[in-house]
Order: structure tokens, then sequence, then C-alpha cells
DNA sequence: GCTTGACTTAAAGTTAACTTTAAGTTTTAG
DNA sequence: CTAAAACTTAAAGTTAACTTTAAGTCAAGC
């Protein structure tokens, strides 16, 4: 069993955080001694759980839904296994945008590559949007909306 | 040359939002007639970017300093290349780190598979955490802090 | 027994990024 | 010329997720 402190430095989050959390409801069932939470292995989940949703863009009130099924038991399995999915579609997609991002990042980066050595933009003002190399067409490509 | 409402319309961002991105020092050289915004190729361009720092995680008092940049000049491409290298490394490490959500996300579809055909979790927590199929140790392993 | 550090609470404050409101101006269609 | 639609502003309101504050309680070491 940890203190607030001790959980606060495993996972580096703040103990205001942790009380926080506890407040919204997302540690059900934690126990106390004398006022003060003991987290228990169940804790130490859940919280490895809350920052695998948190990651995956759930707010707080749908990751309290969520803690709610796990105390309400087999019951809500079903419940719980349409929350992950839901949420790897949503991972998968935030994935594609993210590359898409990369794409124009890595586009601008050999734009200014190609602006310092020619010391100007003149040039690539000429070149845009055909007349790229073919490996930088793909990557302009990608994110001014071809498909 | 486009209004507020028709790039509002191209790129699904309410109008509230593209004149508060103009509060914001977005777009530093936009013209006006009687008042009002005329967006041109160099404001749909700039939001361009603006949607892809955004998604890279920069803030908005960041952008504008890069908007700042382009008006001032070649001898900003040197800074504004660095800004996007340090974007891509920062979306780099966010796609690393998505990676290890979806693990984790897959891991908790095949968990509440499992106990959904059980009807329990007791084999389950039985199984936790070796004894896992090998497929399944992998994903367990590589959100659960494993190196 | 006393100090120190870690814990407790409720309530107020913070921040970023919008969003809404209210009042007014400009453009467009008839 | 007029009515409606689309634009304008400054300022206030919203939301999520914390974070800080103030005042107090508990546990450990000397």
């Amino acid at each position: 069993m940890y203190t607030i402190g001790q959980v606060s430095e495993m996972f580096q989050i703040p103990a205001s955080t942790l009380r926080y959390y506890d407040r919204e409801g997302l540690f059900l069932e934690m126990e106390r001694t004398g006022g003060i939470r003991r987290f228990g292995e169940r804790e130490v989940e859940a919280l490895r759980v809350i920052e695998c949703l948190k990651a995956s863009g759930l707010e707080i009130r749908d990751i309290k839904q969520f803690m709610a099924w796990c105390v309400e038991g087999p019951s809500t399995y079903g419940l719980r296994r349409q929350l992950f999915e839901t949420r790897k579609k949503a991972v998968e997609e935030e994935l594609r945008q993210l590359h898409k991002t990369l794409d124009m990042l890595n586009f601008k980066c050999w734009y200014y590559d190609t602006a310092i050595a020619d010391g100007s933009e003149d040039r690539l003002n000429a070149m845009l949007p055909d007349k790229l190399p073919p490996e930088i067409q793909k990557l302009y490509d990608n994110c001014h909306g071809k498909e």
C-alpha cells in the first residue's frame, strides 16, 4: 500500500492532481486510515488505465463512468469492452492525422533547407505547387488536400 | 480572395475562431476592404500551417511568433527551420506514446473478450502478470513499464 | 511533549482556446 | 430604397483540467 506522496513520485503526477482525480470519482473504492488515502494495487492499475484513457482523448467525466462500471461488476464487461474499442478507433484516427502532420513538418523542413541554400524563397515559389522533387511532391500533396 | 465565411466553410472552422486567430496576430498582413477581412492565398496557406502547428502541440502564442518571423523575412529562415525540426521531434514522441496507448487498448480489448467468454475475471487474475499468451504478453509488458 | 513533514479539506484561482453577446456596419438582392 | 445576410467590434462568458491557498490534522523522530 502507498501514500499519495509515493504514488505521486512513482507516476510523476502532482499529489494535488491525484486528489483531484479522487474528488472526480476516479478511485471509487480507495481505503483510508485516519482520513489518509491508501493506494493499493487496484488504485495503481486504475491510474495506469486513467493515463491510457486520457492519452486516448477521453475526458475525466467519461473515465469516471468507466470506473463506475468496474465497481458495478461483470454485467458491464460489454460496455467496458465497447469503450476500449471506441478509444482504439479514436487513437488510430489520431495516428493517421499525426502522420499527415509529420508530412507537413518534413515538407517545411525541406522548404527552409532549400530557402536557406538559395538565400530566398523565389525559386521555391516558382516550383510550387508542381515541379517539386518527387519525394517532396508526395509530402506536399499529402498535406495540401490532394487524395 | 475569400471572405471569412468562405474560409470558415472551406476549413470547417467557425468564423469566430478565425477572428480570434486574427486578434491573436496569426494573420499579420491580411488585407481589408471597408473593414472586412479579405483572405488571400497567403492567409489560406497560413491557416494550413496553423492547423499543422496546432496538431503538433504548439500554442497560439508560439504560432504568432512564427508568423512574425515570416513577416521579418529571410533572416529568420534558420529560426523557422528550427521550429519545424523541434515540432517534428515532439510529434515523433507523441507517435511513440500513442503506440503504447494503442497496445494498452488492445490488451484491454483482449482482457474483456476473455472476461466475457469466461463470465468472470477470475481466470484472468490468475494468469496475470505472467502466463499470458505470448502476443498478449508483449502488449501487457509494453504498457506496464517493462523495457 | 514538541517540532517537522506529509497528509487533509473546501474553495478560490489559473490557463488556453475558444464562444457568445450586444450593438453596430457593410454588402447584396429585389 | 430597403430588407436581409454577412460582416464588424469589445467585452464578457465558457470549459476542462488542473493548481493554489488557507486552515487544519496526523505520524515520526528527538
